[in-house]
DNA sequence: CACCTTATCTACTGGCGGGTAACGCTACGT
DNA sequence: ACGTAGCGTTACCCGCCAGTAGATAAGGTG
């Protein structure tokens, strides 16, 4: 727009900086609007625009929208892992390493909406090769909440089987409640996190009884 | 692509139906497509052809691609509410109008993979006018679950307010195990719904622990 | 300074797909 | 018999946007 004015004047203050920094600023633009508008109303063109840069770079440096898109979800679904995983402490009993590690990944979320929005909402809907990487996260997670319930399991009785599709109702809810969190922004993270492992851990039954669970530290 | 052939020939057996059929053809057609391709990459062309009928009888009847969206998704949610609404039956007591509801719900689900794809993967992830009538629908189905805590709490003693963001937390766990469903179509909707109730009644603490929760029925 | 490499732009195209104009056919009422 | 209303089609338009060709300029290296 208001380039043309100035372009041919201060074409020389234009910075050339290293492929990787580009990238970075391509990802993060695309991440933004593809959370915006979705995957198919997100144009190049704005990506460009608001990356700072001209399109001709995108395809350069990471190939087609497609391909675009497959890169920021692989980006924002390791991030997400990572945090998560670093947020749960093996040597605490299972109730707590449960708390930790629903509270790191609701800090992430509230702290990365946008990302969390590219995530659940638009690569999931989206079919195809999309999806594939998601599925792989989503499993990565289940079998991490797994792992915990069967190291409880099995010293208590509870049967083997059970646990893994518990796991997924866990990660299922927790995906579900950060996307209600997004249309319900008011609500601190600590507190939705609190709110799940009430339900979680004490169920309904027991919250109608008086029961609550809280930490043990804090 | 085959009609071609008997066109010429058996032009007159070709069926002239009133409005309202054609109107259920295009919409159930709709559904699929929306279902399998999504939103965005369905195309008119395609619909119009699974419909069997073609590109302007959808514009003639239902208006634009956006208002066949709307007319597909007001058509899906309305039935899924009624099948809940019909399952929950108020006069059992609270954990047996949960399991109803439940019940009712997968069932459904189950039964109509397609329009639960439609309602929660795709009209979700598209912004605008859709995301209302859903929300809307949401709204409902949340406020049910919460009528149904509020007469177990005030009994009980569970502190007000609490029960609507459970009540949100127990619809989302229910639609995100509907989702994870889809995509581990081998067990039963009756096990589906057992095993959010076990989680939503008796929680992890309280199976870890050896209870279990099943119908006092059946 | 000559040179090559790499970063970056402007300006275009090709086609997909939403939407429509204009016309044909069948049936029914009078 | 024949007009009229509404079921139905073929064949087209056109805007938007992913993707590209080709030119330009900025550093580094000798």
């Amino acid at each position: 727009m208001d380039h043309s004015a100035s372009s041919v004047h201060e074409r020389r203050r234009v910075k050339r900086l290293p492929r990787e920094v580009r990238e970075r600023q391509i990802l993060d633009a695309a991440v933004r609007v593809f959370s915006d508008h979705g995957y198919h109303n997100a144009s190049m063109d704005e990506i460009s625009e608001v990356a700072g840069v001209s399109k001709p770079m995108i395809y350069a440096y990471l190939g087609s929208k497609e391909d675009l898109f497959a890169a920021c979800i692989h980006r924002e679904a390791t991030q997400l892992l990572e945090a998560v995983a670093a947020g749960v402490r093996t040597e605490l009993p299972a109730d707590m390493q449960l708390w930790h590690g629903l509270g790191a990944f609701f800090e992430y979320v509230g702290a990365h909406r946008e990302s969390w929005r590219v995530l659940h909402r638009q690569a999931i809907s989206q079919g195809g090769p999309f999806s594939e990487e998601l599925l792989d996260m989503r499993r990565q997670a289940i079998s991490l909440v797994d792992t915990l319930l069967v190291r409880v399991a099995t010293k208590e009785g509870l049967d083997r089987g059970a646990t893994e599709s518990l796991a997924a109702a866990l990660v299922g809810a927790a995906e579900s409640l950060a996307d209600w969190w997004l249309d319900n922004p008011d609500v601190p993270s600590r507190a939705v996190a609190s709110r799940l492992m009430n339900l979680a851990w004490i169920g309904f039954g027991g919250l109608v009884e008086g029961n609550t669970w809280h930490p043990s530290e804090d």
